[in-house]
DNA sequence: AGCACGCCGACT
DNA sequence: GTCGGCGTGCTC
């Protein structure tokens, strides 16, 4: 039996990232199992802290005297032994902590609350009592942290020993529960007691019968009520005869749309594959029979049918009695790709994207750890799905930059697929219509497999592409958003009944503040980035910090009246088009009006129902949206994002435009496509118009060989943030030193930079870049920087280290 | 993170 | 003398 559990704490710091050896105590040791959840007590006070099991009886180096574990949290292990490793990696990859990566994979749920308590307990002079513990004889410190007074008198009452701090942690996991009713006689006592019923007490009378066709089981009482079409009231009369007793039942959170599930005898049929399509199901299926971890590439232009090839596949999993795990990108995770998954797997189905409130998290991830849920769809953390025995694993729209998570563990959500396929056996198939380079170039090298979807599944040809010369139209017209060819098929489109989408393309874009007199820009005053004006709550907002100030009328600099606002965003696209059109019906589509939960789908759904003819919108309406009446889709500015320092600027262009255009046609009417651009002979711009992907694949290598990036190259970004601008820039100098003594000469080191924002929330931003093929001492000599430059707290200078950035400002 | 310990200036 | 400021080191 366990003697020793080795625990992860739950102190996010460099210096607490190793497993701490704790004593099992005699009355736990048969329980403690790797992956449990337990509280242990943590430092010299008398701090309690929630921790992971993460080994049991390995050896120590450690000669003190060892603590016990305090408490158990969970009677089941909570990670598996597939997910524990799997933490391990993450966190070693993404330079991040083990329990930071531990969170990361469990709901929020099973993250306990601690708090601290201060408690009497000798007598405390009156007014004290009533001033601070408000007559009570405990007191929540959170509530009075802040407080340096009330603190320093506590702190003297601590040591006068009259008071004392506890920990509480406590658990937030907690299943919901529902009344359930169960019989409390069996069915010959239920019979009995039918003998002393006065002959007009029909409902108990039914009451009785009732109960007897439910002996030994408990069921809720709300389908009781509906099942014997009695009334509460005769279900407490029942309890109080005996007969019966309500009992907690455990109830799953679901949300709404999961209520009318179509049952397991009503799925939808598999669709008929095209030759294309065949093959490539063949090809997975294969690989799922033999259980080889193959990664294939399932390449395939805008109504290829890749969605079926997932479906299909999935099956197949099935059969061979696996699991299935499918990610799509956060923003196309709507009810359309969600009901198609559902209709085919019906209630095995289970579904994780950031919509969730943490209950109804944390409930289908039971439904998943427990095995009743066999297919999970989701956005990126869904990638931790506690499935067993994976089949497969499917990434859709595998070029999104979403599946990178922005903060520490800064993890792929692809790398992972990867690991977990090759650790149950399983392939993994990533699906695109404009994949990723690097995913393209290790398809062409053979170490992923390609599957190619070349024709649509609709025969339909993709729709044509009109490419439009903004500058001439400037120069005629002046400043406008909107050519004459769009404005003339945006307005033929409105006699004939039919919609058209509008992208606002505002990748890399600034809408500011700025006086014309002095040319003052409205600047954040916490960080370097200017501020954005939001016409609806009329104000000025940071989009880093959140800060937020009034509309200004005269230039804080010169008090000038001429400040105006530059730059195009959604509301003001939204004015000039009612002014051009009066007569459309627009629906704006934008972080603000999609901020409140549930406005994003209320907005398609109108515009689906053909509420308005016009939806105009950023980025998010560029992906998986399908209406069949649709036939102009028009971009007004392409290349807002090309001028970014960003070596992935073009392939990102290149995506967005194909992906829209994919939105225009999608049923028997014939769409079309108005592309508005400065450059028009970029060649992002120009093979979008083609839809060639594959030259421009060899265009954008070509580019990225020359300049040594992705694919040829990895890249890895250090950042250092400080208060003050000159000890983030030596911290940084330090550092690339230390790297150049180390690393070895064929690897390129960039920096240190100021980032693009160079200061952000009150802190100065340095950055290196760092590009390699391979580099034995890459790992250990940014683990030894880490190290150092966090354990001793030198001069509160924050380090971070992203591994395959995704975004270089 | 939290907490103790230890060293310094400022005060009942 | 003692209180409390913060820099430093440690947590099985």
């Amino acid at each position: 039996m366990a003697q020793l559990a080795q625990v992860i704490v739950d102190v996010p710091t460099m210096q607490t990232n190793q497993p701490y050896t704790y004593q099992v105590p005699p009355r736990l040791e048969n329980q403690v199992q790797l992956g449990m959840r337990v509280i242990v007590p943590f430092g010299n006070g008398k701090r309690q802290v929630q921790g992971f099991v993460v080994g049991l009886d390995q050896p120590t180096k450690y000669d003190g005297q060892l603590k016990a574990i305090s408490a158990l949290m969970d009677l089941q292990p909570v990670i598996n032994g597939e997910l524990l490793r799997l933490s391990k990696w993450l966190a070693d990859r993404t330079y991040a902590f083990w329990i930071s990566s531990i969170y990361t994979m469990l709901p929020n749920m099973l993250k306990a609350k601690s708090t601290r308590i201060v408690r009497i307990i000798d007598e405390v002079d009156e007014q004290t009592v009533f001033d601070i513990f408000h007559g009570k004889d405990e007191l929540d410190f959170v509530t009075v942290q802040s407080n340096p007074q009330i603190v320093s008198r506590l702190l003297k009452l601590q040591r006068q020993k009259k008071v004392r701090f506890e920990y509480v942690i406590a658990d937030q996991a907690k299943p919901k529960t529902t009344v359930g009713i169960r019989p409390q006689l069996d069915f010959e006592g239920l019979e009995e007691a039918r003998t002393s019923l006065h002959p007009n007490a029909h409902a108990q009378n039914r009451l009785l019968s009732y109960l007897q066709s439910i002996v030994g089981k408990t069921v809720k009482q709300t389908d009781a009520e509906k099942v014997s079409g009695l009334k509460a009231v005769t279900f407490n009369v029942g309890v109080q005869k005996g007969w019966l007793a309500k009992v907690p039942v455990e109830v799953y959170r679901t949300p709404h749309s999961q209520e009318n599930l179509p049952d397991d005898e009503h799925l939808s049929k598999p669709l008929e594959l095209n030759d294309e399509q065949q093959v490539a199901v063949n090809k997975i299926d294969q690989a799922i029979d033999d259980s080889q971890s193959q990664v294939f590439l399932l390449e395939g232009v805008t109504g290829s049918g890749k969605t079926e090839v997932y479906l299909q596949s999935i099956a197949r999993a099935l059969q061979n009695h696996k699991t299935a795990l499918m990610l799509v990108p956060e923003i196309s995770l709507t009810a359309q790709i969600v009901n198609r998954v559902r209709r085919r797997f019906g209630s095995k189905v289970a579904v994780l994207h950031s919509g969730l409130s943490n209950g109804e998290r944390f409930d289908e991830w039971r439904r998943i750890e427990r095995g009743e849920a066999k297919v999970v769809v989701g956005a990126r953390s869904a990638i931790f799905a506690p499935l067993k025995d994976l089949g497969i694993i499917i990434l859709d729209e595998e070029h999104e930059s979403s599946y990178k998570q922005d903060e520490s563990p800064r993890y792929h959500a692809r790398e992972v697929a990867k690991w977990r396929g090759k650790y149950n056996n399983a392939p993994v198939v990533l699906g695109s219509a404009t994949p990723s380079l690097e995913s393209r170039a290790r398809a062409m090298k053979g170490v992923y497999q390609l599957l190619l979807l070349k024709h649509r599944v609709n025969k339909q040809p993709l729709p044509p592409i009109q490419v439009v010369d903004m500058r001439p139209e400037i120069k005629e017209r002046g400043e406008s958003n909107f050519s004459r060819e769009l404005l003339v098929k945006l307005t033929d489109r409105l006699a004939r009944n039919e919609q058209s989408i509008l992208m606002l393309n505002r990748r890399g874009f600034s809408s500011f503040m700025m006086c014309r007199d002095c040319g003052e820009v409205l600047k954040c005053p916490n960080c370097d980035i200017s501020l954005t004006l939001h016409l609806d709550s009329h104000t000025m907002k940071c989009h880093y910090c959140g800060h937020e100030e009034p509309i200004p009328r005269y230039c804080p600099n010169c008090g000038s009246r001429e400040i105006r606002y530059y730059g195009t965003g959604t509301e003001k696209v939204e004015q000039e088009l009612s002014h051009l059109i009066p007569n459309a019906r627009i629906i704006r589509m934008d972080v603000d009006t999609t901020r409140r939960k549930g406005m994003h789908e209320k907005l398609l759904r109108q515009f689906g129902q053909h509420q308005a003819d016009i939806l105009l919108g950023t980025q998010m309406i560029a992906k998986g949206l399908d209406f069949p009446n649709v036939t102009l889709v028009g971009v007004l500015n392409a290349d807002t994002g090309l001028g970014l320092p960003d070596f992935r600027s073009s392939e990102r262009t290149f995506d967005l435009l194909s992906q829209v255009s994919g939105r225009a046609g999608r049923a028997d009417k014939k769409g079309e496509v108005i592309i508005q651009t400065y450059n028009p002979d970029h060649y992002a711009i120009r093979l979008a118009q083609q839809n060639d992907y594959e030259a421009f694949f060899k265009q954008e290598m070509a580019l990225r060989h020359q300049a040594s990036y992705p694919p040829y190259y990895f890249t890895i970004r250090i950042m250092a943030s400080h208060e003050e601008e000159a000890v983030a820039a030596r911290a940084m100098t330090k550092i690339k030193q230390e790297l150049v003594d180390n690393l070895m000469p064929s690897t390129i080191i960039l920096g240190p930079t100021p980032r693009a924002i160079a200061r952000m929330k009150r802190r100065y931003y340095y950055q290196i870049v760092i590009k390699y093929k391979q580099d034995q001492r890459l790992h250990s000599t940014l683990q030894r920087i880490l190290q150092e430059t966090q354990s001793k707290r030198r001069a509160d200078v924050q380090i971070s280290i992203d591994p395959d950035p995704q975004y270089f400002m």
